[in-house]
DNA sequence: CCAGTCGCTATTGTCGACATTCCGATGTCA
DNA sequence: TGACATCGGAATGTCGACAATAGCGACTGG
C-alpha cells in the first residue's frame, strides 16, 4: 500500500542502504530469523549486511521506535521479546486505532469507493488463501492498513504503521500457521458490511471484537 | 513522568550526545525557535550543536518518526509544517488513544490509587496556573500522559509519546497563549470524576469531547 | 583460600573525510 | 538568441578509524 508504488507512478526512490537495511532487518526479525532476545552487535551486523556501522545505526534507531528492538543497559540493543501481556497490550491499542478508522469510514459521505477498495482487499485475501503463508499474512495486514489509509488521516496511518512491526511479532509469537487459522474472511466482511451501511457503532464494535478475539487466540498459543 | 526520574532511583543515565541533541532539537522545534518549514541542513546544525553529523543524523531520524521533522525530496529534512487538517487529524488519533486509556482506567478494579494520582496531576495544573506559560503546558501534557501511563499498557504509552511532539506543534500552531486559554481545569476534573465512578462510556466520551473541542479551538486560531 | 586490583577485550559512542548526486550558473555553438 | 554541454557548489550518503567504558579474568598480596 505504501511500500509498494501507490498506484501508477507511486515511488521510484528505491535505493539508499539505510532503507534496505531497515527492510532486511525488519524482515529478519518478523520472520524469526533473528530470534527474540538476540543481542544485536553492531559490528557483527554491519559486516553481515555489508554496510557501515553508522548507516546500520540509523536503521536500528528506527526499528527501535517501531518496537522491534529494545534497548538494554549501556546502549545495547536486542530483538524485543514479547510476552502474553505485550500481545494483549498491542492489540488493545490496535483496536483503538482501527476502531477509529472504521468509525470514520462509516460516517463518511461517499463510502462507495472506499467500500469497493475494502472489498477488493478482502478478495485479495481470499485469492491468496491457498498460497504462501507469508502471502496470506501480507494480505491480511494490507486490509487493516487500508482501513487506516482510506480514512485520509495520515497521522492515523502513521500511528498504525508504528505498530505494524509489533503486530507482526505478535503473529510470530503464536506461530504463523496458528495465527492464520484464526483469520476468517467473514470477520473482515462483517466490518466492511457495517461500514457500507453507515453503522458506525457496529463497525467499531466489529473491529474491537475482532481484535480482542484475535489477541485472545494468539495468547492462548503462547510459548 | 518518564523524562524525570520515575520516583526514587529512576534513571541515572543522562549522557550521550544523541539524547541531548534530541532533547535540544525537540525543544527548539516545539518552541518555535526553529520555524515550521525550515530546512534542516546537517552540516549547519551539527556545527551549531557541536556534534558530528552522524550523531545528529541519528537524533533526526527519531525526530522524524515523532512527526516533528518531515522528509522532502532527496533526503532533505525540514521542520514539519502543520495545517488545520493536520491538527484535526492529530487530535482524532489522540482522542482514540486517550479514550482507550480512560475506558481502561474506568474498568479497572483498584481505581483509588489511580484516581489519586490523576487528582494530584490536576492539582499540579492548578498550582501552575499563575506560573510560566511553558510550565502550564507541561502540567497539562503531564496529566494526559499520566492517563496513558497509569493504564499500565506500555504500548499505549509509547504510541501516545510518538504523538506528543505533534501535539506540542499543534499548540504552537495556535499560539501558546491562545491554546492555554482553552485549558480549563474542570474539563480534566470531569474526566477523572467519570473514571472514579467507573463510568467507562462517560469517561471515554468526556475525553473525546475534550479533544474535539480543543482541536476545534486550535484550528479556529489558525495562522 | 579469599579479596582486591590491574589490565584486556568486547562493544558502543563519536568523529572527520570521502563519494555521490542534484541544482544552478556559466559559457559556447548553431 | 536559444538550447545544450559543462563545471562548480551544496547537501546528503557512506565509510573507516579512534575514544571511552563496562565487564571479565588473571594476578598478587594477605
Amino acid at each position: 500500500m505504501t511500500a509498494a508504488p501507490a498506484s501508477l507512478l507511486g515511488g521510484l526512490a528505491r535505493s539508499n542502504l539505510r532503507e534496505q537495511a531497515l527492510t532486511a532487518l525488519r524482515r529478519a526479525i518478523t520472520t524469526g530469523e533473528l530470534a527474540p532476545g538476540t543481542h544485536l552487535v553492531e559490528t557483527e551486523l554491519s559486516e553481515k549486511l555489508q554496510i557501515s556501522r553508522g548507516t546500520l545505526r540509523e536503521a536500528m534507531r528506527q526499528l527501535q521506535q517501531e518496537g522491534l528492538i529494545s534497548a538494554g543497559a549501556r546502549g545495547r540493543l536486542a530483538v524485543r521479546h514479547l510476552g502474553a501481556s505485550d500481545v494483549r497490550d498491542i492489540f488493545q491499542v490496535r483496536a483503538a486505532l482501527e476502531g477509529l478508522a472504521a468509525r470514520m469510514l462509516s460516517e463518511q459521505d461517499n463510502r462507495d469507493a472506499v467500500v469497493k477498495k475494502l472489498e477488493d482487499a478482502i478478495q485479495r485475501m481470499e485469492d491468496s488463501s491457498d498460497g504462501d503463508l507469508d502471502e496470506r499474512i501480507e494480505a491480511d495486514l494490507d486490509f487493516h492498513q487500508a482501513l487506516c489509509f482510506l480514512t485520509g488521516n495520515p497521522t492515523l496511518l502513521h500511528s498504525w504503521k508504528s505498530l505494524e512491526g509489533s503486530i507482526r511479532m505478535s503473529v510470530m509469537y503464536a506461530g504463523v500457521e496458528r495465527a492464520l487459522s484464526n483469520m476468517s474472511p467473514h470477520r473482515h466482511a462483517s466490518i466492511v458490511e457495517a461500514i457500507k451501511t453507515g453503522d458506525a457503532v457496529g463497525a467499531t464494535r466489529a473491529v474491537e471484537e475482532h481484535m480482542q478475539d484475535t489477541a485472545q487466540f494468539l495468547i492462548g498459543a503462547g510459548t
